[in-house]
DNA sequence: GCAAGCGCCGAAATCGATTTCGGTGAGAAT
DNA sequence: ATTCTCACCGAAATCGATTTCGGCGCTTGC
């Protein structure tokens, strides 16, 4: 139905060749046939088949984006993040193909891969590591350019986009301490490794440079799958014969929850216990009080992520991107002063 | 470089019409010949290309999400969009295409239906009804389905998934009419056009149905356009020689900032006023005190535009897809008892 | 006047699938 | 033995572009 390049070769009594090569700009076409073709292209209301094009390119100008976890437990990240991924994905004449549901499917992402669906892929929140190996080498021996978001993984050969854990741990354990904390707790969710791992590496070096003892009973593992898991990092910290001053959650939405959790107990924040986020999502800052958390620059990461992977897409050769970008602490009302008592 | 349908018919030594039928479960294939396809498919590692595929089968089993509006703008609505429309998506064996920078450009909306890169579009915040009833004709015109999301459409032959903002103001104008409430603010924002419209017939219906006159002096327009503007509504009616006793904001964002301003002017919520938001957006539910709100369902809104935009795809004899869904009414702390004076 | 050079255009191959339609061989019917 | 079916398979057309390469006509150089 709609016209083809086809029907511009027969209105114009010109080849198909000579049409593409004008309405691309390549190869020889006199000023006056390009002037012609354009003129009746537009006319026409010609626009090229996407198919068509793609099958000849071999390219689609489309970028994947995978998100591989539960999609209604990162929307609040996707929203920040699609924005600046979209707009400068848009930018640079590629779109941006959405896929939720191959979580952990390793067939479904090399069909991905072998369809030449799309010409490089951002993978959205990677399970936990020993499942992932795999998952990178599938893509390189597929040769398809791939770059990780919004973590770090721990191979030299592997693109990623990253925030700086390890500095938001410390910058937010560093306040603490300079509020006059010294006993402060620390929740740790091993299941996402590498975040976990260096976060508590940040807890660890702030506590180091303050001078305070590292004591394995203010570190709590939780287990996100749990119900009421946010209750019960709270709850062991604060039946604790010494319970902590100050506590370091590690989502703001699980800080917010227990910001009510402590009211609930009696326990006033900050006045009897300091409380930070970590992520400085939209809610952290409307909670009473508002959220002392660390944000990640989540729309400059998507920017980033999609610049990197068009490199890659662009030149198969060029050294892989690791990217790390500064975090930015936000102290708000949810910490405090410590009074020695 | 990855294997083809060729590849497959050369070390099978069968032709490659062959090999489709097989693979596709069309034709006559002998379920020997079959066996051997697939296996020989599966070992080889083959998997059709996307482009050849969709220039053949005209069509490319992806729907396009055009966001019609300063994507940051809506990123929180699109957060709890988007997991509703791609997973129904998916489930279909569709998928979706963002597009973020074509706000009112008619030209790239017109090249993206002849380009048939997407089987179907989603138009998501369409901006004012004046410039987008040539929208609609325009894709009508391409033969293009489409459905716009989540605003009603004031036109019989245009699609929609829309929530019940009349009903959602009713409610919300109801329940403060029930706390003893007779003098009851209401913001309007003209440039959302239907919506506006529509949220303001449910005030007035609810003001009448309880015996109460409508006042235009507790009427507010508002600009969104102008900065502060949440102030200048607030003050505005406060300022009021008698001010209201309540006041319907129009959206949660506006009223997380006027419940800052309030406390700054020493005004209690709810003792001294009451104030609704609308929408019931993540950070609506722990502000201090929480916001009365009204919430759309949004994921199912997401899933029911999928599904009927595909309805759309497989027929475009069926008729208009035409749907007005629930809100719920969630009452919390933001609004009280008025004691009469 | 003839060869070489150059600007411009078109025929045909190609990308990788799907689909139509005709042909082949085996078995059944006469 | 000949014809008719019918199951199964393949040749070729098709989808709509891009790209290579060769050819034609005209100018330039000698």
């Amino acid at each position: 139905m709609p016209v083809t390049i086809e029907d511009l070769s027969k209105t114009l009594g010109l080849s198909r060749s000579t049409i593409s090569k004008a309405l691309n700009d390549r190869g020889d076409v006199s000023s006056r046939t390009r002037e012609r073709v354009l003129k009746a292209a537009h006319e026409l209301g010609y626009q090229p088949s996407a198919a068509a094009r793609n099958l000849r390119r071999q390219r689609s100008d489309k970028i994947g984006l995978v998100v591989n976890y539960p999609i209604h437990q990162v929307s609040d990240f996707l929203a920040e993040l699609i924005p600046g991924l979209a707009t400068s994905a848009e930018e640079a004449a590629y779109n941006l193909i959405l896929y939720t549901s191959m979580a952990g499917n390793e067939t479904r992402i090399t069909n991905l891969c072998r369809s030449r669906e799309v010409d490089g892929i951002i993978v959205a929140w990677p399970p936990r590591l020993s499942e992932t190996a795999a998952l990178y080498r599938l893509m390189s021996d597929e040769r398809m350019p791939h770059i990780v978001l919004p973590r770090r993984v721990p191979h030299d050969d592997v693109s990623y986009v990253a925030a700086d854990h390890k500095e938001g741990a410390r910058l937010l354990t560093a306040h603490l301490i300079s509020l006059g904390h010294r006993r402060i707790g620390f929740e740790r969710l091993p299941e996402v490794f590498e975040t976990d791992h260096d976060r508590h590496a940040g807890y660890a070096t702030a506590l180091r440079q303050g001078g305070i003892n590292y004591d394995p009973a203010l570190v709590i593992a939780a287990d996100s799958s749990a119900d009421d898991y946010e209750a019960r990092t709270f709850n062991t910290l604060m039946d604790l014969p010494q319970p902590p001053t100050a506590i370091l959650f590690f989502t703001d939405p699980v800080a917010i929850k227990v910001l009510s959790l402590a009211k609930a107990r009696g326990i006033r924040v900050p006045d009897d216990l300091s409380i930070t986020g970590f992520d400085g999502v939209l809610s952290s800052g409307v909670t009473e009080p508002a959220l002392t958390t660390v944000r990640q620059p989540l729309p400059q990461m998507g920017r980033l992520a999609v610049e990197s992977l068009l490199r890659l897409i662009a030149d198969e050769t060029v050294e892989p991107q690791q990217h790390t970008l500064p975090v930015e602490l936000i102290i708000r009302r949810s910490t405090g002063l410590h009074i020695r008592t």
